[in-house]
DNA sequence: ACTATTTTTGACTCTTCATTCAAATAATAC
DNA sequence: GTATTATTTGAATGAAGAGTCAAAAATAGT
């Protein structure tokens, strides 16, 4: 039920009868999704993605359903692709401490270089979608998921299993954390000393372990 | 400019001419203030407004002129009010880390009493009024002065102002981060678990202080 | 060329939105 | 009591919202 993120059906091989797309539908899929980025899902209108898309609402309703739908497709396609990539970074070679310090770096560029348009899971969890349980649920597994790659990056640094999972959703927290501080817009330096003073406190031995 | 945050203007003391509000004006500014929080700038209407503060549209537009101003008079009542208090948990008597647990806490149990409906600040940043220059400040003044008295609490603990400042951000970060967590619906177990273990690293000596 | 199938186009419905208008109501000031 | 001032009521406005319908257009198979 949760297992599968962002399935979607391929094209079928065999041509079929009638007029052809003359748009692709996963860079149409692509474009939607930035828009409600960018937008936020109850400020985009289907006159909005007619525009961003290029192409028809009629076009809109045949190959992706209604708004809801769209966006949920969207969503998935997010997750798949950004999210997952973002995922992807804890998963290459280096020391926890490496991947960890990478993974933020990236995100702070991320948020820093394009329109303060935050994360896009950030955005849906305060927007009525939020009420969605596919919606919800799709945040729920994204969150999920960086958190059990951010654990797996703290096995060497933190051996007992319930500290390391509580210090990987710390830095889930701080990841989604650092997303509303960039769209608030405080400037890079801000962000920046915020992950390397959390990385310093996670990385460098204390006196006393309680 | 930014300095005065929230002010409203008092009712005159002399009687005024004319037929009389049947409703409280401040009364009546909370009731909006807490139903924008709940349902999002983008998502109040104003019949909604009417509804909920049970008066007619064109008294709304009387008292507090159009949506917008609305807004920013109940996102001011915010600032004053809640957001306020919250800050002022750090100026009460007791150690820097004593203060700042207590901080966490109570946000931790505001964000899980209620209906999960996060904190009016990051959820404005996530929302078509994050544009307005005027909502953009109130924002900018909240998160800065949140700064601002958790640096103070780190006095003691971080001699360093420009470590401390970092801090200080470190957990104006965390504090939105846990508003995000909560609206996802991650259970109040996690997000006392990450209030626990940010406190231990910061308060706990490290053995080489870079 | 003809038919079946699909996409596209543009107009259309119906609802909801923020805002405004004018008349009705209720108080104070004289 | 009358004039004045302010609030309230309810209807009206015009724009924008999501979603639908039917005809036109473009392809594949026969």
């Amino acid at each position: 039920m949760v297992g599968q993120i962002g399935y979607i059906a391929p094209e079928p091989t065999t041509a079929m009868a009638g007029r052809p797309k003359h748009f692709d539908e996963q860079k149409t899929l692509e474009q939607a999704m930035e828009l409600f980025w960018a937008k936020g899902y109850d400020c985009t209108g289907i006159s909005d993605l007619e525009k961003a898309l290029g192409i028809g609402r009629q076009s809109i309703y045949n190959t992706f359903g209604d708004k809801r739908t769209l966006f949920i497709k969207a969503f998935q396609h997010y997750a798949h692709t950004r999210s997952g990539t973002m995922v992807g970074m804890l998963q290459q070679e280096g020391t926890g401490e490496e991947k960890i310090d990478r993974f933020f770096t990236m995100l702070i560029n991320i948020q820093c270089s394009d329109q303060r348009t935050g994360c896009l899971l950030a955005n849906s969890v305060s927007s009525s979608i939020q009420k969605d349980t596919e919606a919800a649920s799709i945040v729920d597994v994204c969150l999920k998921r960086l958190h059990k790659e951010l654990s797996h990056c703290l096995e060497q640094q933190t051996p007992d299993v319930s500290e390391r999972k509580k210090t990987a959703w710390l830095l889930v927290n701080t990841a989604q954390g650092l997303c509303i501080l960039s769209k608030s817009g405080q400037p890079k330096s801000t962000l920046t000393g915020i992950k390397n003073k959390t990385l310093s406190l996670i990385f460098t031995p204390q006196l006393t372990t309680q």
